[in-house]
DNA sequence: AAGCTGAACAACCGCAGGGCA
DNA sequence: ATGCCCTGCGGTTGTTCAGCT
């Protein structure tokens, strides 16, 4: 027993939308709202797929959709996210309002991921220029390895967390990182890191008292450190497959702090596969 | 001016997860 | 508990356009 197809693809257009075709696409959903994409199309006369129309419209059509060049710090905010989440488009879309999963992907697949190569291969230049000349040429992109942007980031599987075991080894990250934004001595004070109720060395990450500030400051931090130890401590290679099959590592847990809390208040509520180690106190 | 090349981005495709019967 | 349906996501492909030769 196969897989039903989303569509009957015969028949039905493909490729780029007419005019006609959004302002039918729009009426529709203004008068009806989002979902139903099956059953969309024939309902509002579209000879489109469900799922072409659900593209288009989150894609292209949403009034929300905030058009035009990606601005320095969108950028910036970009390749800090892409450090901590990968290539979950859909997170960092959710931190950049008015940008869409498909938006910020072709871009940082044209754009930034060549800056972080060309960064990585010349450690001399810090932030190169973005690209302004539209159509510049430059090396062959061509038989080129595949991006192995940013750090080396584990993949992780949607509950609900709000609190964070940070291991021991990580405390010097969480220090230096709340001596910045809290001020020096404050930490247990003030940032949302608390230490544990059984006297170990290890903290608790309370995500119910990060506060935007906080979010912001850890955002803009520099998470080089974190790459440093996750290729120190992790097998790294293919990001895509260490995430179970790699023996759970007190390292992981900091790399994956950011993670969780970025989705969380982002009501996301993402949090790394159970059976990775990582310490995470879930809501039920 | 024409052809070529590469950048930009729109759109497609297949898969996975959640919800529901 | 199981299977199906719907939706969303990420990777990939296709198309258009601008700059270069």
């Amino acid at each position: 027993m196969g897989r039903r197809p989303c569509c009957a693809k015969e028949g039905l257009n493909r490729g780029a939308w007419t005019a006609i075709e959004d302002e039918i696409l729009t009426d529709y959903i203004k008068l009806h709202g989002e979902g139903k994409w099956r059953n969309l199309p024939s309902s509002a006369g579209l000879n489109r797929c469900g799922k072409s129309c659900r593209l288009r419209w989150l894609n292209y059509l949403r009034p929300d959709i905030k058009r035009g060049n990606i601005t320095r710090d969108e950028e910036d905010l970009i390749v800090r996210l892409h450090n901590l989440l990968g290539n979950r488009w859909s997170l960092i879309a959710g931190r950049l309002p008015g940008r869409t999963d498909n938006e910020i992907k072709n871009y940082w697949n044209t754009n930034i991921c060549k800056k972080v190569q060309g960064h990585r291969s010349s450690t001399a230049t810090n932030h190169k220029p973005r690209n302004q000349a539209r159509g510049k040429k430059s090396s062959s992109r061509i038989d080129e390895p595949k991006p192995n942007t940013g750090s080396s980031v584990v993949r992780t599987k949607a509950s609900r967390c709000t609190k964070l075991l940070i291991s021991p080894e990580a405390q010097n990250l969480r220090d230096s990182f709340c001596d910045r934004v809290v001020g020096p001595g404050l930490v247990d004070d003030v940032s949302p890191f608390a230490p544990m109720e059984d006297n170990s060395l290890d903290f608790v990450m309370d995500f119910n008292q990060v506060d935007e500030k906080f979010l912001s400051d850890f955002l803009h931090d520099d998470f080089a450190p974190l790459c440093d130890i996750d290729q120190n401590g992790l097998e790294t290679g293919d990001t895509s497959t260490n995430t179970s099959s790699s023996s759970p590592s007190s390292d992981q847990t900091f790399l994956f702090s950011g993670e969780i809390m970025l989705c969380d208040l982002d009501l996301h509520s993402v949090a790394p596969l159970p059976d990775t180690g990582i310490d995470c106190l879930e809501d039920q």
